[in-house]
RNA sequence: GACCCUAUCAUCUAACGGUUAGGAUACAGCCCUCUCAAGGCUGGUAUACGGGUUCAAAUCCCGUUAGGGUCGCCA
C-alpha cells in the first residue's frame, strides 16, 4: 500500500499511536486485581441478561482489588435510542453495582482511561486502522453491502462456506492503481482486516468457563472501520479493552466463535490477549422450547418489567448471584446476616451449561425471604418509593396515613425465620392491605354470607353480637382467644380442637369457625394475618363498626 | 450447510472413576394452628439414547439425538 493511498484513505490529522499509548498508562493494581467492564449497546431496553452480566464482572473485579467500568458502545449510530444510556447507568446503580470509571449520571466521564462512550473515540480507532494498514495487515474494499450479499448466496447455494475470505476476498486482490482508480472515483469504501489466518489450522482458545476449546483460525477478512467512519464492534473491543487494560473480559456466549478473530486483532496489533469468559444466555420456555429471553418478544427480559412490579433489588441480585453461581445458595444459608455483594465470586464455579432458565418461583422465593428481613420502616419506604412512580394515588394513601400503614406492615413482623412470608413485590401491598381502610373495604352482607356458605345467617349475627358483647382492645391476645372460645360455646361450636377432631358431628364447627366468621366480618376475606393483630391495628371503633351486621 | 457450546429431578444445580446420585425451588401429604403465609417432618420425580474403555462410568472415548450459538458496514 502507498503512502498515497494510505494518505487519500485518512487524510485528516490522526494522533500517533506514541501519543495514544501515553495516554493510557499500564494501570498501577495489586497483584490478582482484575480489570472488567460492562460494555453495553445503549439501543433501547436494559436486558436482564445485561445485569447478569455486569453482576458477575463488578463482583470479581471488586473483590480482587481492580477496577469495574462501564463503556457505552454506541458504534451503530443507526439503532441508537436517546434514554437508553440514562437507563442503563440508572439500573446499574439502583441494583448496587458501583462503577469505579465510566459515564457518570450527569454523562460525564468518571475515570482516566476514557472516552467511555465509544463515538468519542473515532480517531482513536482511525488511528490503529491506519497503522494496521500501513503493517499491511487491512486494505480498502469497495464491495457494496449487495455485492457481498450476493456473494453470500452463492456460496451458500454451491454449499461453500460463506463470508469474505480468501480468494472472495475480492478487494482484498486490488492492485493499487485499481484502489486510486475506485478512490479518484468517489466509491464508498470500508475498512477490512487482512486476516493472516487459515481455516484449516486449528487454535486453542482458552475460555474461564469453558476450559480450553480448539477451534478453526480466522480466515475472514472481516470490517473494521465501517462506512461511517465507526469501527465495528472487532476493532473497537481490541483497541478498548487494550488502552483501558482490561484484563478479564466476561461478555456473552454469542461473542465465542469470534473469538479466534479476536486473538488475531490483539496478535496484529502487538497486544496480548484479556482472559476471556463467556457467559451463556438467560432462556426462558416457550412452547416447551427453549429460547434466549429477548427483549422484543419477552417483557420479563427488560430491567424495568421488575421495577413495574416492584420486584426488591436485592432479590433481583440475590436470584442472579443464584444463577451464576448455585454454590450462593449454601453460602446464604450459612450467612443469613450478610449481604449478598459478599459472597465470593470467582470463575472456577460459575455455572457453565447452555443457559439458565428464568424461575419466577425461585425468584418469588427468594424476594419473600428478602422482604420478611426487612423492618416494617423499610419496606413502607421501598413501596412507597415503588408507588410514587406506578400508582401516585396509591402513594397518596401511604402518605396521608403513614403511620398507620407502618403499623399495618409490621403485622407478623419478626425477626428472621419468625416473620409473615407472604409479601414478595411491592405492587402487591395496595390489595394486600386495602381491608385496612374503610373506603377501600366494601364487602356486601351477601358478599359475605357467601363466603360463610354453611352457616346461616341468623346464627352469624348471633356470634356477632356476642362477640361485641365480650370484646375489649385491651385484652391480651391470650384473654381474647379465651373469648373466641367463649362465644363459640355459647353458639355450639367446640372449643376444643381435639374434641372436634374426635367427633365433628357432635358441633356445629369448631373455634377455627368462629374465628371465620368474625375474620369475615372485618377483613371481607377468608384469609388474613393474624386476627388479633389486625384488630389492635384497626383500633376499636373500626373493628365494632364492621361487626354491627 | 460449516464451525462451536451444552446435555443429571418440572426448574437452578452438586458430584470432578467407587455416594442409598445431594441440596434449593416447585409439587403432594402430615404436624403445628383462629384462616392464610411461614416453620417442622415425610414423599415422588433425574444421569437423553447407543456403543466402547475399566474390577468399577453421571463422570473418560466414539457415535446418534435434542437444544443453544456463530457464519453482517448489529453489537
Amino acid at each position: 500500500m502507498t503512502p498515497e493511498i494510505i494518505e487519500k484513505l485518512f487524510p485528516n490529522a490522526l494522533p500517533s499511536i506514541a501519543e495514544i499509548e501515553a495516554k493510557y498508562p499500564p494501570r498501577s493494581l495489586p497483584e490478582g486485581a482484575r480489570v472488567m467492564r460492562v460494555a453495553p449497546s445503549p439501543t433501547g431496553k436494559m436486558h436482564v441478561g445485561t445485569l447478569y452480566q455486569a453482576l458477575l464482572a463488578e463482583r470479581v473485579a471488586h473483590q480482587s482489588g481492580g477496577v469495574f467500568f462501564l463503556r457505552l458502545e454506541d458504534t451503530d449510530q443507526k439503532r441508537e435510542v436517546a434514554g437508553a444510556a440514562d437507563l442503563i447507568i440508572n439500573s446499574l446503580a439502583r441494583y448496587g453495582l458501583r462503577i469505579d470509571e465510566g459515564v457518570g449520571a450527569d454523562g460525564q466521564d468518571i475515570g482516566l482511561y476514557g472516552p467511555y462512550i465509544q463515538s468519542q473515540r473515532r480517531e482513536i480507532y482511525q488511528a490503529y486502522a491506519k497503522k494496521l494498514l500501513m503493517d499491511g495487515l487491512a486494505y480498502p474494499c469497495f464491495c457494496t453491502a449487495e455485492d457481498v450479499d450476493m456473494m453470500r448466496k452463492i456460496q451458500e447455494k454451491q454449499g461453500l462456506r460463506p463470508g469474505y475470505y480468501g480468494k472472495y476476498a475480492h478487494c482484498r486482490h486490488l492492485t493499487d492503481e485499481q484502489i486510486l482508480e475506485n478512490l479518484a472515483a468517489g466509491k464508498p469504501w470500508v475498512l477490512r482486516f487482512k486476516s493472516p489466518g487459515k481455516y484449516d489450522n486449528r487454535i486453542v482458545v482458552k475460555d474461564l468457563m469453558k476450559g480450553n476449546l480448539s477451534m478453526p483460525e480466522n480466515d475472514m477478512d472481516i470490517v473494521l472501520i465501517k462506512g461511517d467512519g465507526l469501527p465495528t464492534y472487532h476493532l473497537a473491543h481490541a483497541v478498548d479493552d487494550h488502552l483501558m487494560g482490561t484484563t478479564h473480559v466476561s461478555r456473552g456466549d454469542e461473542w465465542l466463535s469470534s473469538v479466534p478473530l479476536h486473538i488475531q486483532l490483539f496478535t496484529a496489533l502487538g497486544w496480548k490477549p484479556p482472559k476471556f469468559a463467556h457467559m451463556a444466555p438467560l432462556q426462558k420456555l416457550d412452547n416447551g422450547n427453549r429460547r434466549k429471553l429477548s427483549k422484543r418478544h419477552d417483557p420479563e427480559a427488560s430491567i424495568t418489567y421488575f421495577w413495574e412490579h416492584g420486584y426488591p433489588e436485592i432479590a433481583m441480585v440475590e436470584y442472579l448471584l443464584n444463577l451464576i453461581n448455585a454454590s450462593f445458595e449454601d453460602w446464604r444459608k450459612t450467612n443469613p446476616e450478610k449481604s449478598a455483594f459478599d459472597f465470593p465470586m470467582n470463575f472456577n464455579k460459575v455455572s457453565n451449561t447452555a443457559g439458565a432458565l428464568f424461575d419466577f418461583m425461585k425468584l418469588n422465593s427468594i424476594s419473600k425471604d428478602v422482604v420478611a428481613a426487612m423492618t416494617a420502616e423499610e419496606v413502607y419506604q421501598a413501596v412507597l418509593a415503588w408507588a410514587k412512580t406506578y400508582n401516585p394515588s396509591f402513594a397518596d394513601r401511604l402518605l396521608a396515613h403513614d403511620a398507620y400503614v407502618k403499623a399495618i406492615l409490621n403485622i407478623e413482623r419478626g425477626i428472621g425465620k419468625k416473620s409473615r412470608k407472604d409479601l414478595l413485590k411491592w405492587e402487591d401491598v395496595e390489595n394486600d392491605i386495602s381491608y385496612f381502610f374503610d373506603e377501600l373495604y366494601q364487602p356486601t352482607l351477601a358478599d359475605q354470607l357467601a363466603l360463610l356458605a354453611g352457616l346461616d345467617e341468623a346464627l352469624i349475627r348471633q356470634v356477632a353480637a356476642d362477640y361485641r358483647a365480650v370484646y375489649r382492645y385491651d385484652d391480651s391476645k391470650e384473654v381474647w382467644f379465651d373469648k373466641i372460645k367463649q362465644v363459640g360455646a355459647q353458639n355450639g361450636f367446640a372449643s376444643d380442637m381435639k374434641a372436634y377432631k374426635a367427633d365433628p358431628s357432635a358441633y356445629r364447627g369448631s373455634v377455627a369457625d368462629v374465628a371465620k366468621i368474625l375474620r369475615v366480618l372485618i377483613t371481607g376475606r377468608v384469609q388474613s394475618p393474624d386476627l388479633f393483630a389486625i384488630q389492635q391495628v384497626m383500633g376499636e371503633d373500626r373493628v365494632m363498626h364492621r361487626l354491627m351486621i
